[in-house]
DNA sequence: TATGAATGAGAGTTCATTCAT
DNA sequence: GATGAATGAACTCTCATTCAT
């Protein structure tokens, strides 16, 4: 799924074996960054928490951003797929975007730090390397821009076709406030409760006469 | 405006001297963290660009990590009062709401750098610094409840109680969302479109029987 | 007393003053020394326990070594005057030799702190401060040398006269061990038992026919 | 011999290693502490003159504190060291004594630039090291105990037990003396008048009917 | 493939001293 | 005489990266 890890040169010509060590490298840098932070935590100390020795992690990347971009990469995947278990059942669109909702909630709460880490580190990466990763941002939008498309298609959803794409980013960032916001949500609702009064608000959003500001 | 400036111990006693240097290490500091990160800025870089040697800078903070704290407060302190101004006219609270979204949306788009800049950095301030900034962060939001308790009360604003806080956070995030989405807003809609279409479903939430997800 | 305090050019005519300012310098300057030892203490630190801002302490010393140069000489004329008292008294050669002991050590248990800074700070001088410094220390040599040249001459102790230098060494010495051994000594020998056996040791090797190694 | 040396932590595995530069290090940093003092010697110059480059050097060892502290560790295994070989010879207590203060004298001498800078830069350690480093001296003043205890057992020194850790401390200090007041002393006696004239008033103290001040 | 010792530019910070007011 | 803001050289220490083994 890290499908941008191809981009990154290696030393080393075993696919397989540039696969594994890059895992170990990915499960150690997360902690530590998520931990420390990026630029608080040294190469040496990725190496030594992935049981690798430093040259030998240098066979494997080629400058630390490297790493960021790796974990960059990893997270996307992670929160891509558990997203797309929930697209997978049927029903009708205003169901499947319930679903979608919760499912996108839960996975902020669980990958909570990892969500954080992506936006505060992005920054520090490479242009092209950020390009690549506001990408994946994009991929994982545009899955409730189609949840919202078939709801509107079968008449579930009311919403202006203009401003589908507004709505899927207006999903995607409201979950991510969870995370980015829990000092100071988490006082004042469970997540249960912060699931169901967005979600209402969201489709009342999208029901009746309402044309999104049309 | 800047409160928390005080909270910094200075080497240099003229109370007056210190908030003028302090003005200039932050308008200085501001450029460079936006163009280049936190992390990538020299004290010496900054020092340079406010006119004062390294020496003499560091007679009017104690870390580097003063100025971030400084640079985020003077932002905060902008933010907040530029809010305020939208807030000093009269009318229903429906209005007021309508005003403060349009103000709100309009300082994001012209704080863009900085705001984007406080969300990439505080978490690099010591602890105590972060809370201090996570406070006024609550401050701001505070303001937004105020309007929509004024329009619950008056009647133009259908919204449960205990969906305010929540109705405040997601306005003021919606509004950050144009400043850190931009890359992939600014090519589907203008500020303008952008403003008109929150702020209609931002009202349709909060009309009629909808009762906030209660 | 702090004779070559005039040898410390000063920016001000006025001598009355610049004795009064450099004796407020000095008492600061002494407690910090102690405390922190003369690298780790800042002119800075010196002015404000002296109650002097930096600028007008520099117009009483040229340089922090001027400091320091002041701080021994006062230290010694303090512990010079203190013994010189012991010797006004009269007697026999042995019995001045015994007060003068008892007196050395009961100074050096009361300036323990003074004396230990002069042994650990001295190097830190400027040769010409430093061969000053080294005078006094033979100035004091000096005195028991003439109770020792008494005692001989009247009979009441036996040495070589080419001992009595070696022997004012060695009781200066004895004395000085008290301040820099004492985390070994004091945990077996409490001052009064320490004088008396170096006492009983001393005037024994003083005694008799012993003609101290000739 | 630097049985310390183990304490502080290195960067390099290889303990061999560790151990053949911290010795490239410790000839480095005795000469330039001599020469200059630790306060006035950079870590540059420490690792310029030992043929690392700064980054190599701080692998061996955390701070520039570290260095003086291997410093005396050394020059403390070198004092023993050759104090012990003093003391292999046989004889009676009084003999061995002759030879252990003969042979403690030309070490001082030897060995005076160490010697001095011990007593000067010794509290310029952390509590801990400092700890350490009085231990170490402790000990070889317990090896003086040793010969006195001997010659008081073999009846040929005379010494009131309680008086024996006094004397010992007595001898110590006398031979150091050599070292931090030869400025005053070597205009007048050679060592070895100074050896003997010394050793003549100690035999004479641990002679007859005298028991040191008992 | 794997290792880890070596590197050195560059980071943040300090502080004795000066001098205009 | 008194003040204290200004200075910048110099300090200790770090760390991403390389390369001989």
């Amino acid at each position: 799924m890290t499908r941008n890890s191809e981009k990154i040169p290696s030393m080393i010509k075993n696919r397989r074996l540039v696969e594994r060590r890059r895992q170990q490298i990915i499960q150690a840098a997360c902690d530590l960054f998520v931990r420390k932070g990026f630029h608080k935590t040294t190469t040496r100390e990725i190496a030594r928490e992935c049981g690798l020795s430093i040259g030998t992690m240098y066979e494997y990347i080629q400058t630390k951003e490297d790493v960021l971009h790796l974990v960059c990469d990893f997270i996307h995947s992670e929160l891509e797929s558990r997203l797309r278990e929930a697209l997978a059942w049927t029903g009708t669109g205003r169901e499947s975007l319930t679903r979608a909702v919760a499912q996108h909630f839960k996975v902020m709460e669980e990958m909570s730090d990892y969500v954080l880490l992506i936006y505060q580190e992005t920054k520090s990466l490479p242009k092209e390397a950020m390009r690549s990763i506001l990408k994946r941002e994009e991929e994982i939008t545009a899955l409730f821009e189609e949840v919202l498309s078939k709801g509107v298609g079968d008449g579930t959803l009311k919403l202006a076709p203009s401003s589908i794409k507004l709505m899927a980013h207006n999903i995607v960032v409201l979950g991510q406030m969870w995370t980015f916001r829990r000092w100071a949500l988490s006082g004042h609702y469970t997540l249960e409760e912060y699931t169901e009064r967005q979600t209402a608000l969201l489709l009342h959003e999208m029901t009746d006469e309402n044309e999104g500001g049309e």
